[in-house]
DNA sequence: ACCTGAACACCGTTCAAGT
DNA sequence: ACCTGAACACCGTTCAAGT
């Protein structure tokens, strides 16, 4: 189970960090992520701030997977690493600042393997549908990561992270964003769904995300009592967009095609390496 | 604004505390409820620990509103009240079992929100409707406890928490679960839902259930940059919810019924007092 | 310029002593 | 039986001294 995670995690991790020529049309991002993360252009010591500081965030991953939310602190991070105290806060300026740090890997992450579902061979809603499974792909493979992400939010965490970090962390976000309108352009455009008066791109965009969101958070954090595990966790994120799509009036609806079988494929075509680590 | 949160949190949590005559027809809670909370049938010293956890709970809750999620400490919590740690660990037995009690309390304050929103006048839909106003008021109100009743689920925490009260949040999540299922099984009855064959009531449930919590868990810990902010904070879960519920083909849809109107008649009918707190 | 680790304040938790 | 607060381990953060 642990072994998992940490399989899991050096996969996902090595695939954002080395996806520094994403190929995204947006590009607002590169600069920001030159600078931390690209491995070009800089001096030897420059150089070796950037390797020690992903390695700094690949253990404290492996803490986080190990022991928990609550088992993190920059005190074991100290001991289980090669470095001082004085190091580490060197790289991060306080607990919440490397805890965003972390964010920032995953969400990274996440928006590597939006990129790769898209590539799914499909319908508009098709690719949409192979990008939520890859959203709940993650959330399977890294449950407390998912979570953080979302607690990195809070005030008190943004207060106390490094203006550069909020910075990546908003230029990420935006990303995201783009990304998620961009699926909502293309359906429009290839004539598989029309705008009515009422609602914007920006809010079907986001109603999208937040049934995504609400499903795997909820079913993350799903305890015995509680009523996700009345039902099939394979088919519960499919089911809850299918229903909000159809709700759009996506073309193909629901009725018309079978999604579960598009849910197969994605799983099959472009997640077939990442599956086995869940089952 | 810190004094506003202080006043919701003191009637959200009288309403609780006194809704011990809840009259819902399930009543598998009621032994559990009256374990913790009722009033009556104690000896001295027990009604003395009850009205004592009563005082520390509400005290947590304003050290939360005030000082934040990383501001809560159990010696905060000591230095501020009359009692010695050693009181305050007879109360709670770590800080992860004080969070449970603070959850607890906010989940019982949600459930009694809900109750009240049920007794809207109008269709199942607007009824379930004036449910989803309840649950985006308590998350207005209260935003660092919504989003603290997410993190008590990490196992982290769940480990941590005595087992009454692991038992108590168990029992509440089950009411609000049947709570759900009922609404939509009125809206059977009534004939303006009827269920496909693929999906089942609880399926149905969770979905509804599921874009509420996100649409309020993503709105709640929204920054600047966020997706969120591009659009209207007061009908986006709105929104939301409607593009649903036609999925769903609840009736009547939303192209045939004005639920904006419905929305404030919620707001002026049922939450009139509240909804000042907010604006 | 960068690194180290001692030092201090704060917090979680326990438990012997007191009532 | 219940309460107190000293004691200890752990953690976040700083900074004078060292390289």
């Amino acid at each position: 189970m642990v072994k998992q995670h940490e399989l899991s995690q050096h996969m996902i991790s090595e695939q954002a960090a080395s996806d520094t020529s994403c190929g995204c049309p947006h590009g607002g991002l590169k600069g920001l992520l030159d600078k931390s993360l690209a491995r070009i252009g800089l001096s030897k010591s420059e150089q070796k701030k950037v390797d020690r500081e992903e390695e700094l965030v690949d253990l404290a991953v492996s803490i986080l997977n190990e022991e928990g939310f609550a088992g993190l602190s920059l005190e074991k991070l100290t001991a289980q690493s090669r470095y001082s105290k004085g190091t580490i806060y060197n790289h991060f300026s306080s607990k919440e600042d490397c805890l965003s740090a972390l964010c920032i890997r995953a969400v990274s992450s996440i928006l590597t393997l939006f990129k790769r579902a898209l590539q799914f061979e499909g319908s508009s809603r098709e690719k949409a549908v192979a990008v939520h499974y890859s959203y709940q792909l993650y959330a399977r493979l890294q449950p407390t990561l998912f979570m953080a992400v979302l607690s990195s939010k809070a005030p008190g965490v943004r207060e106390k992270t490094s203006t550069e970090r909020t910075q990546l962390m908003d230029a990420l976000e935006l990303e995201i964003n783009t990304f998620s309108d961009q699926m909502f352009r293309d359906a429009i455009d290839d004539g598989s769904l029309v705008l009515s008066e009422h609602l914007s791109i920006e809010t079907l965009s986001f109603s999208n995300w937040a049934m995504s969101f609400g499903t795997n958070a909820l079913a993350t954090s799903a305890t015995e009592a509680k009523a996700v595990n009345r039902l099939d966790p394979n088919t519960l994120l499919l089911q809850n967009i299918s229903i909000l799509m159809d709700g759009m009036n996506w073309q193909p609806l629901s009725k018309d095609w079978d999604y579960r079988k598009t849910w197969q494929r994605v799983e099959k075509e472009i997640f077939a390496d990442d599956i086995q680590l869940i089952e």
